[in-house]
RNA sequence: GGCGCUAUCGUCUAACGGCUAGGACGUUGCCCUUUCAAGGCGAAAAUACGGGUUCGACUCCCGUUAGCGCCA
């Protein structure tokens, strides 16, 4: 009611929230709530609000709200109302929490954090679930007033009715939960200090959320909402709770599994597009074998009835299958624009600050531009996972000299009279072509009909280029593995492919 | 310990109560090929267990087992 606009929205719109605490960097697991959520108001056309849920004062950060932030943008999700901070709505919490003090659906709880853990261990001991005794609940407010005056500590209990709580879950169906199990819960240290599962509950009951998609860890928390609202009075949410996204061994996936947060896996060289379609297939699918979805796909046939009931372990193998596939959709010079960062910070190329479109190649002092690194990029493409490979993968295209071992010359037999009589006869071939013919196309049409009979010419049996193209290559990257020999010379120029064919010959 | 959730290839999953249980990643064989990728064609690989209900069960019901989650 002290919102603003509650009562300007219409009853049917569809509003749901993203609350993530910022106790840390934003977990793969919470960004995958963000994100159905996000699609979820799209296709209804609702509200999505941001509540930043940081009650917890110690832990709370405001760099970690910064990472939730940068993550949500880098991933393209966006909201319509928020940032909110619970920590600056303590007003709101204390008068709902006078309010079931005064109806007598809150009281103050005297017992002791000791007395209260011996009392569960016996309970526990005898098989009975731990709940609170009720022991303060006769406590009459003027007592508790009057003994909180007089400095004693208390909280605040839930007085919860003893009956069935049923509710229905999207996701999962009917559920119940028998409250006799849950007792007297705690919903605040005192006033001005609510616990985590009250706020919440006032939160969303109080911002109009119409549905509450969440992790499936807190449904256990969910009839102890439906009292809270109940008793204030609120209407029910839809509740839809998902599974959780699981580790190799099945636990809750966590920072002991590895890289679990949206910033790692942007570090390590994926595209927002593969985390977005990977992390709406981690419980959901369409029901056919289509696999490849856009944020828009997405948002068409996404449907909560869809969602899988049991955890999803996090595949990595099946991560990077995804970020080849949408690497290799992507315009190459998109892409060498993205692969700039992970070939500077190898120290490989330094940006020009005034210029985006060139950069230095820092073993050779040379001035290059987009363009270089973008027929390099379009030659890796299908090679690529992560942009982070581009480092080892295209090295060799920023060193001066490189670090060439003999033997990597050798294909098969090859003797070294043959890998001279190769690699001459390739300096040869390669002299011939002018300048401007220089393309792949031409280079290959230059020297392939000498690879053909190269292996008759040493004395080989049968026909196998290899002798002529395996040291080209190798003389060029200096690798076993690595791009084609013309592709390189491509990219190289035919002064730097001269230089290399001519300094592998001298090696022998 | 209590309560709850879950259970199909190694992994993600598909299958109005009616099929040889389908697809994808990964593994693997072959093709292409100068290497590595990419691509093409194949292969191996699953209904946790036990009872029901039914002409018929991966599917519905009940148990068991296991895993996971939550417990101020």
């Amino acid at each position: 009611m002290e919102e603003k606009d509650q009562k300007s929205r219409s009853e049917q719109e569809v509003c749901v929230r993203f609350p993530p605490s910022p106790t840390g960097l934003m977990h793969i697991g919470t960004a995958r709530l963000a994100l159905f959520n996000y699609i979820f108001a799209k296709q209804n056309n609702g509200r999505f609000i941001f509540r930043l849920d940081d009650t917890d004062k110690v832990r709370s950060k405001p760099e970690f709200v910064q990472d939730i932030t940068d993550g949500l943008n880098w991933l393209g999700i966006t909201f319509n109302d928020g940032p909110y901070y619970q920590s600056q709505r303590g007003a709101i919490y204390a008068e709902y929490l006078k309010r079931l003090l005064k109806e007598g659906n809150a009281y103050y709880c005297f017992c002791s954090r000791e007395d209260l853990e011996v009392q569960k261990q016996y309970q526990m001991s005898r098989g009975e679930a731990p709940i609170y005794s009720g022991k303060c609940s006769d406590v009459s407010p003027e007592e508790a007033e009057a003994r909180i005056q007089k400095g004693e500590r208390a909280v605040i209990r839930f007085r919860s009715s003893i009956k069935k709580v049923e509710f229905k879950d999207v996701v999962r169906g009917e559920l119940s939960f028998d409250s006799a199990l849950i007792g007297d819960f705690v919903i605040a240290k005192d006033l001005d200090n609510a616990l985590y599962n009250f706020v919440s509950t006032i939160d969303d009951s109080v911002m109009g959320i119409t549905h509450v998609i969440r992790g499936e860890d807190v449904l256990p928390n969910t009839p102890k909402q439906i009292l809270i609202q109940e008793a204030l009075g609120f209407p029910i949410p839809i509740y839809a709770h998902l599974p959780l996204i699981l580790g190799p061994d099945r636990s809750k996936l966590s920072k002991r599994h590895g890289a679990t947060s949206v910033t790692e896996y942007k570090k390590m060289g994926y595209l927002p597009e593969t985390m977005i379609n990977f992390m709406a297939f981690l419980g959901w699918n369409p029901g056919t074998e289509k696999e490849v979805f856009s944020i828009e796909e997405l948002i068409k046939d996404f449907s909560l009835e869809k969602i899988q009931k049991g955890g999803a372990i996090f595949n990595g193998q099946r991560l990077d299958y995804l970020n080849g596939v949408y690497i290799r959709q992507y315009p190459a010079d998109a892409l060498a624009g993205l692969c700039v960062p992970y070939l500077a910070q190898a120290g490989l190329i330094e940006p020009d600050p005034d210029d985006p479109n060139s950069f230095l190649i820092k073993a050779t002092g040379e001035r290059a531009n987009l363009e270089y690194l973008k027929k390099i990029v379009a030659y890796q493409q299908p090679r690529l996972k992560r942009l982070s490979e581009i480092i080892d993968l295209a090295d060799y295209f920023f060193a001066g000299k490189i670090n060439l071992e003999v033997d990597l010359l050798k294909w098969k037999d090859a003797t070294p009279q043959d890998i001279k009589l190769s690699l001459d006869e390739l300096i040869n071939l390669v002299s011939k072509i002018e300048e401007g013919e220089w393309t792949k196309e031409k280079i290959e049409q230059a020297i392939l009909p000498a690879a053909e009979t190269f292996s008759k010419r040493i004395n080989k049996a049968g026909l196998d280029r290899g002798y002529l193209l395996w040291p080209m290559r190798a003389a060029l990257s200096g690798k076993k593995m690595s791009l084609g020999p013309f592709e390189i010379s491509d990219v190289l120029g035919k002064e730097k492919t001269l230089l290399r064919l001519s300094d592998a010959s001298k090696l022998i």
